[in-house]
DNA sequence: AGAGTCTTCCAAAGCGCTTTGGCTTTTCCG
DNA sequence: CGGAAAAGCCAAAGCGCTTTGGAAGACTCT
């Protein structure tokens, strides 16, 4: 059932059934009411190919997604992912991952829109000075960065936690507690949300004359096993840390792994607060000893993330506004004063 | 630039440039030279909207991703699809998540074929006579099922690994070792992997007059708290379990927490084996104690899946032939004799 | 040389929708 | 009541590609 059929069938043109049924002005009401009845009665859709195809409007949007044998998708993208999609169901809205070669992913970000395949794209795991902002910028698609760049000499929109902030306060907390030797077991320090996170540790320890001590702060991939290796190698140093912040909580089953191997007790002999996406699978208070955690729900973001490309689609949204969400520090038994 | 102009400007007709750029046999290769030398000078890249709305393919294979607040995605997915857009990208094909009601995915596959919005789409997650299967293969769009159903009264293609085969042979190493009473940690038994992995285990159990004895058997979503909540309850029976067979690397980081909770070891007073799906971030072998397992990658199950999608597209395979991926046995430190 | 066969190319008809520009009718108002 | 404005509808022109149904010219063969 086509649009040609129906307007047949209504005695209308194509024009006024189209126009009745994406509610342009200029149709009758009543006329509008027979036409959308007899659509929903015929079961008549729209072909999508015909209408993006006059329109340029694609009803998804678009995500360039790294692969390659080395490359490991993050889990959290899953998560992510979860609020996206959920957000999108309830607006109609699909969503295109176009793989690319983790290296070269702007031959993709330029073909998906040169080609008008999506109607938005949002990046994610942005890193300093990152080109993809760039240039996604320039072709001028409609686009939100979750997390956010640096250094880059314009505007853009996105939504981002505040993880200097939240950083900064469970380095705080730790040090009002007593700890003179923090260490920071961190992602990958390409991506900004590390650097973010490293700052906020070091900005508090300022405060009381402190330093983040050399070779006091690791960064890798966020696994288990490097969790691990980093709270092991951190543990066993003669100046050995007395409190670790720890970006994910993966690598924190690392750290509480490592502690239990070398025969030290969490939080008797090291303190942790690690940050927590809010993964419905692994949760820290199911920890062993409960983990204090930096907090903020990843699936969230990815709702509203999809939230914010839908209203920019619809041209509900425009600017370069970022956000910023405030986390939550969850206190629990992994923390306590420093040892003696 | 596109085909109009293209044609213009080397004085051929649209249909020559088209033919010519598309391997079509009638148009002279010296002619053809020419035009696809013309078409890669002037970066022309057919418009995709216009060719599908033309030819009704699309370069694209579909998901529909059930989503909902309650809904949670898998992990394993995201493994999954590290694979199976790898092998995406070397053949020019995009994903499409078409996110559902998670109790309503078939409204959503109806409109995905009708719209012509894929050119084939795969199923995970497959239950015992699953719907989807049912539906899409009457749909007469091509697909792969990723896992199994059963009791469907027609073949369909799919891509599975041997669960039954793999928890069998892990339950047959236990009763090797003296153990008599097992228990099963599993996933969600409404899923066909589910039912075959406890068939394994009983099928093998079967075979020394044993049983999975009445509550100890147990099934939910795979969470390392579901994990320690099995764990414990099967534990604290009077008939304990000395072996579990576990279907996730992540209910056993919940069955090694409840163990050592309960100031028991692995393996000195339980045996356990784990199915690993092979993740980049939680690998068996660091578990504390090494953590013997059945596995397969997940992610080689992508690519494969993938590739049969991108065959069937091409009409390079058709028929409804299953293929079934033996699993391997790993054995390590996590599994001894059974407790005198 | 004329008939038949390839080879090579083209004009034009879709694919199914949106949108421009225009044409009737109604409605409104002094 | 007459003219202007508004309302309601339509025909047709795209959107950019593929594909059908020729047609012109080059070749082969008798």
């Amino acid at each position: 059932m086509n649009l040609k059929q129906l307007s047949h069938m209504l005695a209308l043109s194509q024009t006024t059934v189209s126009r009745a049924l994406n509610g342009y002005p200029e149709v009758n009401e009543e006329t509008r009411r027979r036409v959308i009845d007899a659509a929903k009665r015929h079961g008549y859709r729209p072909n999508p190919s015909a209408r993006r195809l006059a329109t340029g409007k694609t009803g998804m949007i678009g995500y360039v997604l790294p692969t390659g044998t080395a490359v490991d998708i993050d889990p959290h993208f899953v998560e992510f992912l979860s609020g996206l999609g959920d957000y999108a169901r309830s607006h109609e809205l699909d969503l295109v991952l176009s793989p690319a070669d983790a290296d070269d992913q702007e031959t993709t970000y330029r073909r998906i829109v040169a080609n008008r395949q999506v109607d938005a794209v949002y990046i994610s795991s942005p890193r300093p000075a990152d080109r993809r902002v760039a240039l996604v910028s320039t072709l001028g698609i409609p686009f939100i960065v979750h997390g956010r760049s640096e250094g880059l000499d314009f505007d853009y929109p996105f939504t981002d936690i505040d993880n200097e902030g939240a950083f900064h306060e469970a380095a705080r907390l730790l040090v009002q507690l007593g700890h003179r030797r923090l260490a920071l077991i961190n992602g990958d320090d390409r991506e900004t949300f590390a650097i973010h996170r490293e700052r906020g540790v070091r900005r508090a320890l300022a405060v009381s004359g402190l330093v983040l001590g050399e070779g006091h702060v690791c960064s890798m991939a966020m696994t288990e096993e490097n969790g691990y290796r980093a709270a092991r190698r951190l543990l066993e140093r003669s100046d050995a840390p007395t409190a670790i912040a720890c970006s994910s909580l993966i690598m924190a089953l690392g750290v509480v792994r490592a502690v239990r191997d070398l025969g030290l007790t969490i939080p008797g002999d090291l303190s942790l607060i690690a940050h927590d996406d809010v993964f419905p699978w692994l949760k820290p208070e199911n920890f062993s000893v409960p983990l204090s955690t930096t907090r903020s729900s990843i699936r969230l973001a990815g709702a509203r993330v999809a939230e914010r490309l839908a209203a920019r689609i619809s041209g509900l949204e425009e600017g370069a506004r970022g956000e910023v969400w405030p986390v939550d520090l969850v206190i629990r038994g992994s923390v306590a004063g420093a040892p003696a």
